[in-house]
DNA sequence: TAATTAAACAAAACCAGTTTAGCAAAATGA
DNA sequence: TCATTTTGCTAAACTGGTTTTGTTTAATTA
């Protein structure tokens, strides 16, 4: 157990003040006049014995820490693995660490966890924040700490979000379907008051109203286990004989939704086509492959983190409020195929 | 931008000296003979206060951090993804925060992780290693620090694991395969060689070699893309035409593996039964739902995280090596049915 | 030549805690 | 009654850095 040398342990050997190193390590040598010669002789010194500071410390004095809270729905959803795959590289890459937690979308657990995250000192956060959070999130924006809100967002709050063009995504996968001949186009989504799929149904109303075709939405309760979810979903098949196209607010739903039309025996593509919100690499995989509503994940990770960065790298009072809004891509498969 | 109060603050205030106070927050209070009317006196003057010891001044002087380094293979990946979250939630209750990273399986990007760990002081390590990592988990070992190495371990070292029974969990498939007739099964395995797999190849070794059957092995190069590998299967399946079930180390091989087979129009099950190691949500969805080898990711995401707290809960020469071998769950389905 | 400036570094304060050693007053004991 | 112990607390050292202020010596400048 080999104890850490610290910069007290180098001033001694070398019998010099612990500044000079510092200033020599952080390279404020010339700035401070510090002779190349001792500084030549600090560095070797350094080198050979392997000498780190102590983040810790450095920590302490000033103020940063050089980590970033991550706040997700779950780590353990496919969409949000993802994202916290690339915003790790990128973060990394720029010297930060990255604390991660799911919010379960459950706003007391956020709120010990914002705290949790403030208490270890955080220099900015990610956050994917639950319905409700807003005071929070303007506390932490008034006690001047970065904070990035992801896929959704707070109208009433002047925070930097990235988020995806839900609306417009979700108009134009619905106008495909009706542009498709589809009559009788079901909307099945979560009861859920968030703001990103709140938009996704306001395109899909706007859809529908533009081709005069009738609005028929189905909420599944949020945190449902997929077997309920099956099940009301065939309740609602059944009583909905003449739907003929269905759109999923998001991938989980499509797959309860498959389940339960195959349970009732109906063909995709030909008796019903579908469209699932959020690709998943199953849709590819599925026979029928699975039309989609793909969010560029790495580009929304990629965003985010940035955004994050270049906040942290400004000084307080020239950050400016960041708004990303990033279109969505329209995977046309075989689910939505008109058969002849 | 309120500032917020610090132990010194309090002294000055109740004109008191830091230790004091610092004894009484810590329970100390009758151990250090302070005084119950003094105590009760700053204990309320810290709930009317709001005063938080600062987690970095804490960590200095303590040198623990209360962190826990999580290197995995790959958050996004399914498998780790659903690992992260379980240990979360049990380290968050612990009072641990937990910096993730994933390794790739590259040694190079690994060792630079492990540094950067140890550079910020974490105070335990779960770690998914990659193959050849022998010197410097030794070294974390030597170090001190709580290591739990997870999925795949080194049999040449000394350190606590959790990993599932890969050897039996793969023994029981493949002889379910072969007690059920199927004549020639293969098994599409990564050209790795982590324990895991191996134990996996082995596994389905022995059963083949119990039944008398011949052992049939194609080896994917890792990090393959699955495009490549799905013409690679269906190029292996087109040279070995008797075979007539199939048996994948890991899921996303057999994601490919279905890919290629129904690119052939072989039928699952029928003219081809297959199994996959490690189960996915989207096996129970598909149609035929595939049979797989089940890691129960809760219990061995609860073990290994419940092994770490023991050996960070222990002084150093009271912590005892654990090794947790976990079954597996074998989960019949539909892709392995005999059709009459 | 005396005053000023620059060079090169050291000392000390600071971040916010923990912990060891110590000290005065009160209580106990012989 | 005086020495010893206990009580109740404080001072100071320590964790390992950063940053502001000081100090000495040498080089310029007037």
């Amino acid at each position: 157990m080999i104890k850490k040398i610290s910069i007290g342990d180098i001033a001694t050997a070398l019998n010099i003040s612990k500044s000079t190193i510092s200033f020599i390590i952080n390279g404020k040598g010339k700035e401070k006049r510090i002779s190349s010669a001792l500084t030549e002789k600090v560095l070797q010194y350094i080198d050979e014995n392997g000498y780190k500071p102590s983040r810790l410390a450095q920590s302490l004095s000033t103020g940063k820490t050089m980590i970033i809270g991550l706040m997700i729905e779950k780590i353990s959803d496919y969409f949000f693995a993802q994202m916290a795959y690339h915003i790790e590289e990128i973060a990394y890459q720029n010297g930060y660490k990255i604390f991660y937690c799911s919010t379960d979308n459950d706003p007391d657990k956020t709120r010990e966890l914002i705290q949790l995250f403030r208490d270890r000192n955080v220099d900015g956060y990610i956050i994917t924040p639950p319905a409700g959070m807003e005071k929070e999130i303007q506390s932490l924006l008034d006690e001047g700490s970065p904070v990035v809100l992801f896929d959704r967002y707070y109208p009433d709050i002047e925070s930097s979000y990235v988020i995806l063009d839900n609306f417009k995504a979700s108009y134009n996968a619905s106008k495909y379907l009706a542009d498709n001949a589809f009559a009788h186009i079901a909307f099945i989504t979560l009861d859920s008051n968030q703001s990103q799929m709140e938009d996704r149904k306001q395109g899909y109303a706007k859809a529908m109203a533009e081709h005069g075709l009738e609005v028929i939405i189905e909420k599944i309760p949020y945190g449902n286990d997929p077997a309920q979810t099956v099940k009301q979903l065939v309740r609602f098949l059944r009583q909905n004989k003449r739907v003929d196209a269905v759109y999923f607010a998001t991938n989980y739903l499509a797959f309860s939704g498959v389940k339960a039309i195959n349970q009732l025996g109906y063909k995709i593509p030909g008796t019903m086509a579908i469209i699932a919100f959020d690709d998943h690499q199953v849709f590819d995989f599925y026979e029928p492959t699975i039309t989609a509503v793909a969010q560029p994940i790495s580009e929304l990770a990629g965003q985010s983190i940035r955004v994050l960065l270049s906040l942290l790298n400004k000084p307080l009072e020239e950050r400016a409020v960041q708004k990303v809004i990033v279109p969505a891509h329209f995977i046309i498969r075989d689910s939505t195929a008109r058969l002849l």
